[in-house]
DNA sequence: AACATCGGCAACCGCAAGTCC
DNA sequence: TGGACTTGCGGTTGCCGATGT
């Protein structure tokens, strides 16, 4: 036997509400409350609605404070923020948006701010990115998508223009949870901090691209294709609003599987490029497809928008320990 | 002017989690 | 303890006005 419906679909009436039957579902919870019971609610108020459709008028349109409207920058940022930690869990975001609803975020996510993302990634509509683009991948956003059973294993030099000493960890792909993720983040090794050899920054002075740049904190992460990813704060870099680009870590340089010259290069940290050949061939070539974690990528490495994801991302995890005990 | 297409948004639907008995 | 019922969430649909052809 199916489960009994929540009410009687040949008698409620479906599609857009007519004032009226605002009026008379306004007045009804203004004088009475929902009762905690709203399956009963629109016969006692006299609609002939469905029980969740009356919820949903009221969560959505008519309870007192809904805030309707342009969304501002500042809510911008908070969505894009919240999206890139912690995905499309819109009842969560919303609660960190007075007066929003989750509905509301979702329509203004999937008709708006996600195509505003998009036009912000020069790198991932080109197949050759101009200087100064955004970059495609994050520590953060690399992390979401490969970290599990880390371990330490030895990297070295496989040319001139790329060097560390520190120990690169290995992820061998799977899912772990943003909190997780962040414990792992602090544990790994930095350049700056364990070695005196030169870093792959200083390296980078003999390749031209950032000379007199010293020792910056960078992490090495290889994945189970054995692909190398450096990833690093630049330290001379900063956003047009000057905000800078301190609270992620933007991949700096990638190394394929393997050694053959194809697959080395290094991005365009400072906006110098350099070996375009591959670059060409390290991201996407299709604009039009897009995953969830190509957008969280996409957001993560902008800084504009995503300065405060750290406080958020802390935000949650008390949120999340407050839920669990 | 008529039709087609697009974009925004309110509302619906199904499912899972929570609550009650 | 388990089943019935309710609530809340997120994905999807469909309507309608705006815009393009």
């Amino acid at each position: 036997m199916g489960r009994a419906p929540c009410c009687d679909k040949a008698n409620v009436k479906k599609g857009p509400w007519s004032p009226e039957e605002d009026a008379k579902l306004k007045m009804y919870i203004d004088n009475h409350g929902t009762g905690g019971n709203w399956i009963a609610l629109p016969q006692k108020a006299g609609l002939k609605r469905c029980g969740k459709s009356c919820r949903l008028r009221w969560l959505n349109y008519l309870r007192p404070n809904i805030k309707h409207g342009e969304f501002s920058d500042e809510e911008d940022r908070i969505i894009c923020s919240l999206f890139s930690s912690i995905g499309s869990r819109w009842s969560i975001i919303a609660a960190h948006l007075p007066g929003r609803t989750d509905n509301d975020i979702k329509n203004y996510w999937n008709t708006k701010l996600k195509k505003k993302l998009l036009e912000m990634a020069p790198f991932t509509h080109q197949k050759r990115p101009h200087h100064g683009a955004i970059y495609p991948t994050t520590a953060h956003s690399f992390l979401q998508n490969s970290s599990l059973h880390p371990q330490t294993a030895p990297y070295h030099s496989t040319n001139n223009y790329y060097y560390t000493a520190a120990p690169a960890r290995v992820f061998t792909g799977g899912y772990e949870s943003m909190s997780n993720i962040l414990e792992n983040t602090t544990s790994f090794t930095t350049c700056s901090s364990n070695t005196s050899t030169p870093t792959v920054f200083q390296a980078q002075e003999g390749h031209g691209a950032r000379a007199g740049a010293g020792p910056t904190q960078n992490y090495q992460v290889k994945d189970n294709y054995n692909r190398l990813f450096i990833f690093g704060n630049e330290a001379s870099c900063s956003s047009s609003d000057g905000s800078g680009i301190d609270e992620d870590l933007s991949l700096l340089s990638y190394f394929g599987s393997g050694v053959d010259e194809d697959h080395k290069f290094t991005l365009p940290t400072n906006g110098y490029a350099d070996d375009q050949k591959a670059r060409n061939g390290c991201f996407t070539e299709n604009p039009l497809d897009y995953s969830i974690e190509e957008i969280k990528q996409l957001i993560s490495t902008n800084n504009n928008i995503c300065n405060n994801l750290n406080y958020f991302v802390d935000e949650i995890k008390t949120e999340e320990q407050v839920l669990y005990y």
